[in-house]
DNA sequence: CCAAAAGTGTTTCACTTACACCCATGA
DNA sequence: TCATGGGTGTAAGTGAAACACTTTTGG
């Protein structure tokens, strides 16, 4: 290995894949180019990877600038990098996937510049760059996740009922799930707590609410 | 965004984990260091991508330049890009693990040079850089791949017992397997074919000989 | 009392685990 | 005939899937 100087440098972006649920559906948020390449094309948020900070906090700063949250769930995905990814030049790009909640997800919708919006992921629209190819393993790896663990309480707020929760799933998986025994496989996970509190005033019985257990 | 340039580039290095295994255990291939930083240390082969291949390609050419064997199985693990993981600079490093199989694994043996060996993963020593969180992360992905997937068959040679098979899994594991479980389960895969051959002339009765179903 | 969503148990089926003996061969 | 690893089946247990009715509330 010689010095590092002598080898010539691609450069290095996150690009993040921003979900949320809201109109009874998953989306991405994407940004509208207004440069070439791909002028007008919608893209995924991103951008360089600063020489003195990690990729995750790149991750976290992008997320920060461009959407106004912190402090979400954050995952880093996989790295792109054919050579022809960028007609600008080469870019390699560490993906990186955030869930983002209900209540947060108003912040963004304040802070939301014409050239950002969210889209639903299933009639997406066409992506610059290779975006659709992250899009798709990013929502490949949503769904296998939220079969193995709980990040599926990253997408609503604090107090939740599990008819809600049970609607994310169907969302995300797009299939149909059993009431009763996606009530005992979460519960059955012990992850989640019952609050003392309904969601109350509506014309039927009013659903428990329930709380993640941090940590 | 602006001009590719404005941004200071770091360098970007593809590291590889390659797994073989050998006298009853699996082992990793380390290179000794010739110069700072961590000179004397044991480290992963691997080396800065070129400006215009691929990460998988520049994985596969580590592969091939260090340990001469091409066509193994190559899996991308996870881009580690702490800003301090090098002395020198800033160098992001998109981590693969390579899975190379008995006999192609005497190829290497030939080619050792005194500073390329087959350490075993379970008493590797100390490694450079952030080395052992990589070979770490390495060993958990090859375990939870071979418990869904089939990818032990790239560790044998063409030809091989369902107790040999066995042993794969049960190195890699760290723990024993039931015999007749495991056969059910991985005759049930039907990813394997029975040959016509046996291990012939051991004392004992001789094992029959499998073969893996490509694609 | 009606409409609407909340809430609740049991049976079936598939898959995983535990477990012990006979077989074929060379020496 | 002995030593050695090869090869085989069954029962119990665990977890997933299918499935329908009663409850609570507001209007």
């Amino acid at each position: 290995m010689s010095k590092l100087s002598d080898y010539p440098q691609p450069s290095v972006t996150v690009d993040l894949v921003i979900f949320t649920i809201a109109e009874d559906d998953l989306k991405v948020l994407l940004i509208r180019r207004g440069q070439e390449p791909f002028k007008g094309r919608w893209a995924l948020p991103g951008g360089f990877v600063e020489i003195d900070e990690s990729l995750e906090r790149a991750a976290a700063r992008e997320l920060k600038e461009e959407v106004g949250v912190t402090n979400v769930y954050l995952e880093q995905l996989y790295t792109f990098g054919d050579p022809k990814r960028d007609p600008r030049g080469r870019v390699i790009s560490v993906s990186y996937f955030a869930l983002v909640d209900a209540e947060r997800q108003r912040i963004v919708a304040a802070s939301d510049a014409a050239d950002a919006q969210w889209h639903s992921v299933f009639d997406a629209p066409r992506l610059a760059f290779d975006h659709a190819k992250i899009l798709d393993y990013a929502v490949w790896r949503l769904r296998n996740k939220i079969e193995w663990t709980t990040v599926g309480y990253e997408l609503l707020p604090k107090k939740f009922t599990l008819s809600e929760l049970q609607r994310v799933y169907e969302i995300i998986l797009q299939r149909p799930v059993d009431k009763r025994n996606f009530r005992k496989k979460i519960l059955a996970q012990g992850q989640i707590i019952e609050l003392n509190e309904t969601r109350g005033d509506v014309a039927h019985r009013p659903a428990r609410l329930y709380s993640f257990r941090k940590q």
